[in-house]
DNA sequence: AATGATGCCAACCGCCTCCAT
DNA sequence: GATGGAGGCGGTTGGCATCAT
């Protein structure tokens, strides 16, 4: 079955968001909360489609997000993650709440699969990190990795909204919700927790070579 | 300074899953 | 159980910015 496009009707925008539409869109969701999007265009005027809404509040509204600047940790979270789970850039997220799944996606697409690239031949070898021995194997080990083994020590402090939605961020003061970061103890999260624990973990080098001692030992 | 090439990122498209009926 | 609608996700693209020549 096909079903047309949700955005093909006509008079329907496209294309960049105004500031005046980011505006509508923001009080909108911080009178009602985020959710139901079917409704936020007939209720609040606006010209476009309601994946149009959610995709531009998630990727860039929603309070909390950072914007690029991807840190060597970050770098190496990703790596790790997509080594582990696949292009599965949303559960690849959840472990950084201040990227989205886009910027995420994009950066891996933009970077670091070229970084990659350049470095697998000196490595020698492929460049695949195993799943950590204290990490259960499930078939659905994308749903079980973030079930069992949350990361918040490795969520970075919020710093700067280094974005054009800095001022419309603003107009959220009071409903600003915080990504959690309690420094409870975890689970280990194998040699990339290390890595990141060690000296050399600024460079995404020191943790290739510990993927590769960590795939010659096994 | 002009022009073409390349990089980057916001946003769109289409498929999939979930849930209500 | 079948169907259809809504939301979620990943791949892709269009257009602007920057770099190289």
């Amino acid at each position: 079955m096909v079903r047309p496009p949700c955005c093909d009707k006509v008079g329907v925008k496209k294309g960049p968001w105004t500031p005046e539409e980011d505006i509508i869109l923001v009080s909108y969701i911080q009178e009602h909360g985020p959710g139901n999007w079917r409704s936020i265009p007939t209720n609040t005027g606006l010209m476009r489609c309601s994946k149009s809404c959610r995709l531009r509040w998630t990727n860039y509204l929603r309070p909390g997000i950072k914007r690029g600047n991807f840190t060597p940790r970050e770098e190496g979270i990703i790596i790790h993650l997509q080594a582990m789970l696949g292009n599965k850039w949303a559960a690849i997220a959840s472990y950084l709440p201040q990227r989205t799944d886009n910027d995420i996606k994009n950066y891996w697409n933009t970077h670091l699969k070229k970084k990659l690239k350049k470095l697998q031949p000196t490595m020698g070898q492929n460049y695949t990190i195993p799943l950590d021995s204290t990490l259960p194997m499930h078939d659905n080990i994308q749903e079980k990795v973030v079930e069992n083994t949350p990361l918040p020590n490795l969520c970075l402090h919020p710093s700067t909204y280094a974005s054009s939605a800095e001022n419309i961020s603003k107009l959220l003061e009071g409903d600003e919700r915080k990504p959690s970061m309690d420094s409870e103890e975890h689970p280990p999260f194998s040699y990339l927790e290390k890595w990141l624990l060690e000296e050399n973990s600024g460079s995404i080098e020191g943790l290739m070579e510990m993927s590769s001692s960590a795939n010659s030992a096994t």
